[in-house]
Order: C-alpha cells, then sequence, then structure tokens
DNA sequence: TGACACTATATCGAGAATGGATATAATGAG
DNA sequence: CTCATTATATCCATTCTCGATATAGTGTCA
C-alpha cells in the first residue's frame, strides 16, 4: 500500500545508509554481517555501519522493493543462520542512479569551491 | 564545551543537509534565502530545502564553527532584514573533503556495480 | 493608498534516520 | 569445553529532516 514508486528517480535522494547497503550489494549476493565489512571497506573505513542501522535499512529495503532476499543458499553447507540478499532489478538501478547524482553533486560543488580556493 | 574536533576528517560524513549548505556557501558570502536558491540549482533541481531544514542547519554550522555570519552589509542599501553568511576556513576545508568522500564513494560503488550490469 | 505577490527569517512539532548498547545464540579454533 | 568471532535482532536515545505556519518588510501596479 505504500509503493507507488516506480522510476529510480522517484527514490532519489536516498538516505545514506540505504545507499551504502544497495553499494555493498552490488558486489553480489550478501548476508548481513559481511555487509557490514562491505560498506566499511568501500566507504574507504570511514562508515562503520553497527547492527542496528544495517538491519532496520535492510528491512526498509526489502519494503521498497530494492532489496529481495534469497531463498535457497549458495552451498549446502553453509552457516545455517545467515540470510542473503540481493539487489532487486529496480535497486540496481537505483544504486546507480544515485550514484551518478552525487558524482555530479561532487564535481559542482568543486567547481563552486575551487574560485576561493585558499 | 562542544568542539574538540579540529581536522577536517572529524566532522566526516557530514549530514547531507550540513553539505548542501556549505557547498553553496562555497560561492561566496549568501543570506539565508539565496542560500536555498543555490542548493536547489547546484542539486540540479534534485534537492529542495525548506525554512526549517536551512535555519535550523544554518544555526548547527555556525556552532560547529563551519561557517560565520559575516557583520557588515556588502553594500549599505541592502534590505536590512537578510543575515549574511560565509565558509570559515576549515567549513572550506570540510566542504572540499566530504566532496572528496562523495566522489570516491560514487566511483567505487559504480565500479563494484558495473560487474552485474543488465 | 491599498492590495497582493514575493522576499526573508524563524520556529513548532512530527516523523524518519542513525547509532550505541545490549541480547541471544551458533561456529570454529585451540 | 572455553572463548573469540560470527551472525541476526531489538531497544532506546539522539539527530536529522521537513511540512506547516508565523511574522513582517519590499516592490509593483492600478
Amino acid at each position: 500500500m505504500v509503493l507507488p514508486d516506480r522510476t529510480p528517480a522517484d527514490f532519489l535522494p536516498l538516505p545514506s545508509a540505504q545507499f551504502h547497503v544497495l553499494a555493498a550489494l552490488g558486489g553480489g549476493e550478501l548476508h548481513g554481517y559481511v555487509i557490514m565489512e562491505a560498506v566499511e571497506e568501500l566507504s574507504g573505513g570511514l562508515v562503520r555501519m553497527g547492527p542496528a542501522t544495517l538491519y532496520g535499512t535492510l528491512k526498509k529495503l526489502v519494503e521498497r522493493g530494492l532489496v529481495v532476499e534469497v531463498t535457497g543458499r549458495p552451498e549446502p553447507s553453509d552457516d545455517a543462520r545467515r540470510r542473503y540478499y540481493r539487489l532487486s532489478g529496480i535497486g540496481r538501478e537505483v544504486c546507480a542512479a544515485e550514484a551518478d547524482r552525487l558524482a555530479h553533486l561532487a564535481a559542482r560543488t568543486r567547481r563552486n569551491l575551487s574560485p576561493g580556493l585558499a
């Protein structure tokens, strides 16, 4: 009852935690704990996402249809506790669109900032 | 009593509203209303900052020492209601550092995303 | 001069986003 | 069998964001 959004642009700007998780999932099907590590790595160590942020964000992303929980294990003898997630089609598009937005924003900001460079 | 932070890295990641305001002020000394317009322009029309976010953010940025209110008008016959703001030295550094962070994050995300491109 | 849109700053209160701390339990190494 | 690590999960406080609203000066035009 809360999903009239269909095009990537309708999701922008994305809350930063949601973007970090989508970005991490760009690498493939991952489970929660590995996502935390991937977020830290992708952010150059600057962002450390704790469990509260991660699992809340994951839940929201699934609700929004950007992420899908994977049914079935990659390998049968895998740790039974793990829950795997992957990007949906639109999730991938939204992630790319948000990356573009950030890149453009950063570039424009640099340009706007440079005239007064110290 | 709340300013032990001194290096730009201590401020990252910056909340998005704070970054947008700093980015706008990269263009020079501006007053509130013009900042709102500049934010919209710099964001490619994607971000429209209302008064509540703007003035709250501005207040916080001044508290943090990233922005300074300008005493004295640029032109004597200026609208008396206006209050002008400019980046502090560290404010400019933080803005540049955050722009770099976003650019890198966007680039890494794109790289991480591309292998599975649709 | 009076009406009205626009400029301009400001706050309230709600809701969303974030993060520290904590809980629980399975896994794996020694 | 002990203990660090892996793993998911929630509580609660704080922070961030924004729609709505308030107040008032400015500029235009009839």
